[in-house]
DNA sequence: GTGACTGTGTGCGGTAGCGCACGGATTTTC
DNA sequence: GAAAATCCGTGCGCTACCGCACACAGTCAC
């Protein structure tokens, strides 16, 4: 096994883990690649190792916002194991790296197999529903600053590293804000010294002051995966 | 059973159903009744009959906004099925009416005995998680007439009457934005003929009006709970 | 090196919605 | 029937963000 893992792969039991594993390609995540679009089917299930996945909603009038995350912690395409076949929505690599993946046949055959699997499926769109609706009232409520602030940190947390490759054009359109806006905002996270950005380049100097900049959304997402791990015994019965 | 009924309650094989409806206490949904708050367990799940329940997210700094509608096509607790005891979200009732209430021990062991209940229940967090995506981009994107529009068509669709008991200061609080924001477009609405209301009686008088006014988001969300409905055979296996 | 392209900074007018505050109207309370 | 509470309308200044447009600086292609 590699030093380095998709999580909710790691924390299956060997077994199940190694089936998974035998059934999966490891495929490269590439920048601004379209994994699915709504309403379409999806082909396959991403488990991103490094590396991370934007969720797209798109709605009328609108280039389109994000409205979450998938990175080493999750996965795309829980909803297959709801039964439905067709994508909820559009997703999008914005950070670079590479994922396990599995055909969607294949998936469903690993999770008829492993409970430890369905569990943390469950689990995990469980989470996602959390984080949604969290994201909601963030983007109607919060101003651009914090709302940068998070998303950087969000993204530091599941690329694991302090550095990456995105424009202004790229943040604006994952916040649903003008680039401008981000220009601004940005400018004065870099006076403060908080990130150094140039030419697309962007690195993360002071998480903590960038933490203390961000909107308490950010510790909410947090806490969404760490706090539900644990499931009363009697919420295991069925999964 | 009664002329009226839970419409995933209604889909369920004539058996599952007997059998659900007999662990199920019949209930009033109270007006902004609390049924349950983010973090703490949920004792019961609720399947309205008539009657809605609204989903609210609420962050620092805001006093809350709705990001999803219950009402008899779908249920309060899904998340159970998730293997999840906690509630994500606050959730209150909205219109009155009354609701199917079965405990969360007694739901759990329903659900390990019905494959159709177990589908029905999955399906209709898919359809949860479309709609919250289309209300977070919604609600970021749109403008206060045409959200106050959906919100009313919505509401009618799950209430199944045109006429309601709500001021202007809990729209504001549904939909994020001051009351004066809903007195305006309200008048507006009021003086095109297309609602009418007094001192917290609402009534709608041009549906066709309405839809022509509302965002583009009703009819997502109303294609959301059609659609999904017929899922291909090969992903029913599991369920 | 020249030109094309990409990424960032700035400026300007416009506006939807905000916070606050007050006034009038109807209903409820006792 | 007087007092209190609820509900709705209006007005005013403010601000965060919008759309648009342009200038400038690296970077890349050839």
């Amino acid at each position: 096994m590699a030093a380095i893992e998709n999580e909710l792969i790691a924390r299956l039991p060997r077994k199940d883990r190694a089936r998974l594993l035998a059934a999966c390609d490891d495929v490269p995540l590439t920048l601004k690649e379209v994994l699915c679009d709504p309403g379409k089917p999806m082909r396959h299930v991403y488990f991103p190792v490094e590396g991370f996945i934007s969720l797209v909603a798109v709605v009328e009038g609108s280039p389109g916002v994000e409205v979450g995350m998938v990175g080493r912690e999750g996965m795309l395409g829980a909803h297959m194991a709801l039964g439905e076949a067709n994508a909820p929505i559009h997703s999008l690599v914005q950070g670079v790296g590479n994922a396990r993946r599995i055909g969607a046949a294949a998936f469903r055959r690993e999770l008829a197999q492993s409970t430890a699997l369905r569990q943390g499926v469950n689990r995990y769109l469980y989470v996602l529903l959390s984080q949604m609706s969290t994201s909601a009232a963030c983007l109607r409520f919060h101003m651009i600053g914090p709302r940068l602030a998070r998303w950087l940190l969000m993204s530091q947390d599941r690329a694991n590293c302090n550095s990456f490759h995105l424009t202004h054009e790229f943040l604006s359109f994952m916040l649903g804000v003008r680039r401008v806006g981000i220009t601004t905002a940005a400018g004065l996270f870099q006076r403060r010294g908080l990130i150094e950005y140039s030419r697309g380049e962007l690195t993360i100097v002071n998480r903590r002051g960038l933490e203390a900049a961000a909107c308490s959304c950010y510790k909410m997402d947090r806490d969404g995966y760490t706090k539900p791990l644990r499931v009363p015994a009697v919420g295991r019965r069925l999964q």
